[in-house]
DNA sequence: TGTACATCAGTGAACGCGCGTTCACTGATGTAC
DNA sequence: TGTACATCAGTGAACGCGCGTTCACTGATGTAC
């Protein structure tokens, strides 16, 4: 049955956010159509009258998970302190990070897996680099003592320590890594 | 045809080898059973004879590319001048490490998949990354200044940099995130 | 404003394909005497 | 040392299954008059 253009793209825009958390989750190759399409509550024939393939779902999907992630860096920056940049490392390293990858740093979550994919995916990962590293580098300067360079050393240490954080065995060892990450430089 | 008992052990350890090198390229989905005894010069019908399942070959070819990096951390530290720790950091965030993910760092490679994997898999990254820490430690401490901590943070953001400028689709910006973190602390 | 009809976002079965895994078979190796 | 035979690491086809994708069909929506 036809659905209004309302509920067709409020549909669409599902099949997206739900892939967002999904492909975080379990890798892009770690969840297929069908399965993608029943956990947006729909069957896997409606897939191809919204995306004309999965790689263009994998490169929708990869932007909007990481707008997503800016905002949620915009937000805690709002909230902060004194020590914004401090604020900002301790929710990124925190437990509830760690465990829910679905709804986490696209970084730390599918970087990895961009190398085998697209120019659009990796395109998507240029832009939000770029900003995440003008907000760290705003966050963290003193005064006008903006330092890119500190700020990638900045990120690239914080995805970093997620990544292994989560793939470790030993919980111990997990909380080690996080937290003799939750400091500055 | 049987093998001789020494014929069929080198051709279980090429099947490691290769396991090892094309899950760091393609990760654990991107490569199947019957490509890998193909690259190994094999046919698929033999895998069975020396694994138990891929699940198996996967936690063993872990192993070995954490072995094999552990390896070639001591061949650079052995080489190192009066700056081991500037010295491995060149080495590993160099364009040849960026390009060549097949024989680089499995942490970068393939930590962003263990979380998704068993207990055998996470356990083998465990004490591989315990004994780099060691040897960071021990690499960067002046003298008996040996700081775990501060190994930590800079083995994660190796790991993190290499990662981000894998991913990345400009050169130029993955130069600058490779550059950025070629300096201690 | 009301009616007739074209549109198209859904459904769910089917497509070919490659996956991990199994199996009957082969023939040189390794063993028993 | 030489012969008879069991072993088993290979081969390569086949298994069931889930993948990405296609398609005939449905029926409410949106449009034309």
């Amino acid at each position: 049955m036809r659905m209004s253009r309302e509920d067709a793209a409020r549909n669409r825009s599902r099949v997206v956010k739900t892939a967002s958390e999904l492909f975080r989750k379990e890798g892009y190759d770690g969840i297929g159509i069908a399965a993608l399409m029943k956990a947006s509550g729909m069957t896997n024939g409606a897939f191809y009258k919204q995306f004309e393939s999965k790689d263009a779902l994998i490169a929708e999907a990869t932007a909007h998970a990481l707008a997503e992630n800016g905002r949620a860096w915009d937000k805690v920056l709002a909230k902060a302190g004194d020590d914004p940049l401090g604020d900002l490392m301790t929710w990124y390293l925190s437990d509830l990070h760690r465990d829910r990858r679905d709804l986490g740093c696209t970084f730390a979550a599918l970087a990895a897996e961009a190398p085998r994919h697209g120019a659009d995916v990796r395109q998507a990962f240029d832009g939000a680099l770029r900003q995440a590293f003008a907000k760290l580098s705003a966050a963290g300067g003193e005064g006008e003592d903006a330092d890119q360079a500190r700020a990638i050393r900045q990120l690239s240490r914080l995805v970093g320590a997620l990544i292994l954080a989560r793939a470790v065995g030993d919980p111990d060892l997990a909380e080690d890594i996080l937290a003799a990450n939750r400091t500055p430089e």
